[in-house]
DNA sequence: AGCTATTAATAACA
DNA sequence: TTGTTATTAATAGCT
């Protein structure tokens, strides 16, 4: 772009090639910056000069969060092994994992810092009652969940008790003894009518609209 | 560099800035290899789209090498003190802000879809404890606040104390009368030495190590 | 570092 | 998306 092509080759000459690092380093973080800010996009570059020497460009944030980022979208795109999950649903809670660092990262630099003072008495207030809401929300639908989870094992259990008996006729039928695959499973309860939920950690506030059985 | 100049802001047309992301993101990562080529030089591209989706580049071994590399080279050249702080915590405000925007939003979808299902039990549990986990973060920054605040009006109150006691007594010798000022503020309690702060909303768990008095 | 002559990138349109 | 083209932006070779 310039007085004649350019063939895409290390520069040999030593002065002719740092001068255009240095030019087209700053044109590379420039056009990074106007990609960033015209779509909106989260943008690092890392440039290691010959001999070592560190460029960096965050444009949103700080370089070790994007890192931080980066390493999640990774180890996401990894374990994609799970085919049934609707696509959109996976890069929602992909984004939702990213929103969740960010906010982790956001807080521990605030909370981390003598300067708390900057943000008033009310702001946290309200950022409190947006946190009770949010954990509200979880929670509903852990509940929902666990209820789902309770229907679908009792169901199971229906079934089993059923085929037990079933088995337990054929073997006094045969034998005449005492059936022993229904005491196993009685002994050990595996599906009895009362599941334990006692152990959901401190189900302060429950939606009722979620309970929709 | 085309028809008509552009802006240096947020394309608000979506179709349009999807358009001009695609393109000018083909032409960061040429322009980034290229420099890698000309000037021999190790780069990283880390980009996220806005919809998260991530676009990377590292013209020299795995990104994670140069991650790394990064990292070390942070390590030697970090023993910089920040001195704009006033400034920094602001902006950092700023962003929590925008972050806690952005995690309203992606819970608002996630739970008001009917999807809810795609998030595991594991991952709700996760997310509602680190939700417990900033919550305390902010109840403690609260309490630490509202401490502070009454530390300082107990200082006002024993400074009003005395220079009302010195007004009373100069009262008396000038009048014989008893002291009017003193009554008023001993009645309506403004400066009494316990503040109310019983109606924090449910300060469940409070970090200790926060009050350091 | 600045300064052009050129080439390269790309905004708008199809 | 993908391609075309009129323009603007980047920059190679010089000072």
């Amino acid at each position: 772009m310039a007085r004649g092509k350019v063939q895409m080759r290390r520069i040999e000459n030593t002065v002719h090639r740092q001068v255009t690092f240095c030019k087209r380093r700053a044109g590379l973080l420039k056009k990074a910056k106007e990609l960033s800010v015209l779509c909106d996009a989260d943008i690092g570059i890392i440039i290691f000069s010959t001999h070592g020497k560190l460029y960096e460009l965050a444009t949103n944030g700080t370089m070790h969060d994007l890192i931080q980022r980066y390493r999640n979208s990774c180890s996401d795109s990894r374990n994609v092994g799970d085919v049934s999950q609707p696509q959109e649903a996976r890069q929602e809670a992909t984004m939702l994992k990213h929103e969740i660092d960010l906010l982790q990262t956001g807080l521990r630099h605030m909370l981390g810092q003598a300067e708390v003072g900057n943000m008033t008495l009310e702001e946290l207030h309200a950022l409190e009652s947006q946190l009770e809401i949010w954990m509200n929300h979880i929670r509903s639908a852990k509940m929902q969940m666990m209820f789902q989870e309770i229907r679908t094992l009792k169901t199971k259990e229906g079934v089993l008790k059923a085929a037990n008996e079933m088995l337990q006729e054929k073997i006094e039928e045969q034998t005449g003894h005492f059936g022993i695959a229904r005491m196993i499973v009685e002994q050990n309860g595996f599906f009895t009518t009362a599941p334990n939920i006692v152990d959901i950690p401190s189900p302060l506030t429950i939606q009722n609209e979620i309970f929709q059985f």
